[in-house]
DNA sequence: ATGTTATTCAACACTGTGTTGTTTAAAATG
DNA sequence: CATTTTAAACAACACAGTGTTGAATAACAT
């Protein structure tokens, strides 16, 4: 009932075993088809003991999805990022520490864009990537007369993209290379200041 | 059997009907959501009806966005856009086409978008742009010792993405504004050449 | 006017959903 | 350790949607 009440180990057993069927299996199947039949079945689960944790698959995704954004916003130096000022090289690192975070979890992150589901997904990395721009844009310069939120809108689609596809191809580069070119090319729309 | 073989005009109706219903249906629904039911009602025909023309709500879905797309990338003039040494003029001129198209089918468009199976309809033009811009690549000057497949992922996205935005958005600038923008925003990457 | 065939209709077996009441067994607690 | 608490299993349920079938009907082409 208050605070240092720690969850039955029952619990968290089961949670984690749904979790991780449910990656598997949505690394293999179009979210559309998965039941929760075949989460159950491979989490060695009943099938109702998921509705005691989850409404439905589409809250499962839900969850997934945050749980694991939440811990690659915070984890990587993509905080970093957002602050002022930042010099080349840090920026070149904060980029890079977010490309080699994808790379450790390359099986979470594959299977979220190998389904067709996607948009959820997506849409959760442009809005953190959209506001970060937001804050770093400089409208001097090459930018001057232009429209603000169109560069935005364009330049956060071009990195989450670079991101979905360095990730469908099987990370092709090493972060390290990404984080340069990808630099390269923000800046070049002026968005570090 | 053979060429001049008009069909039926039942099946133009009906498939028109189903059709129309099903893009109505899902402007209002989830694509999930949707049953085979929820169109054959809509369009004032049995649902077993369905059947006899598609064959499940995916495949509905599939021939809906071809139909649409193709029809916009022919009649637009991004063919245009795809042969070489254009001038600036036509160049802008290409792109205002390509949004006063979607401008003139805008219901489609946002309710293509407005649910969430995006994925595929962006996929379908991504790949269009991709090509194009592929084609249209200038490695010299700027991009020297840049990675090529990089940089047109980057655009291709950045360009995917504003589209996308200026739908969802209720198309918020005219078709020539945005032409002009998105025009220096791409060719900042030296792809016009 | 007649033959053709797209559509309707009712019925079917089937799969998956979400809920419920009871039983079982594992965990927390003193 | 014994006792209480409660998560999970299990079986059964009504329900919604799927995709198919065969016979009746009505619209179409000729």
């Amino acid at each position: 009932m208050t605070i240092g009440n720690k969850t039955d180990r029952r619990i968290l057993r089961t949670k984690d075993a749904i979790n991780r069927a449910f990656l598997e299996v949505f690394s293999e199947k179009e979210f559309d088809r998965i039941t929760i039949n075949d989460i159950s079945e491979r989490a060695n689960v009943n099938r109702g003991t998921i509705y005691l944790h989850y409404m439905d698959k589409y809250d499962l995704l839900n969850r997934c999805i945050n749980v694991h954004l939440d811990e690659m916003i915070s984890s990587c130096t993509l905080t970093k990022f957002t602050q002022e000022n930042v010099e080349k090289n840090e920026a070149i690192e904060a980029l890079k520490s977010l490309f080699i975070y994808i790379q450790k979890n390359f099986l979470f992150f594959s299977s979220m864009l190998s389904s067709q589901k996607t948009s959820l997904f997506r849409e959760r990395i442009q809005k953190t990537l959209t506001s970060s721009i937001q804050e770093k844009i400089n409208m001097q310069g090459i930018n001057q007369g232009m429209d603000k939120e169109l560069i935005i809108q364009f330049t956060a689609n071009a990195f989450v993209g670079i991101l979905e596809w360095w990730i469908l191809n099987r990370m092709p580069y090493t972060a390290e290379h990404m984080a340069e070119q990808v630099w390269t090319l923000i800046e070049r729309n002026n968005i570090n200041s």
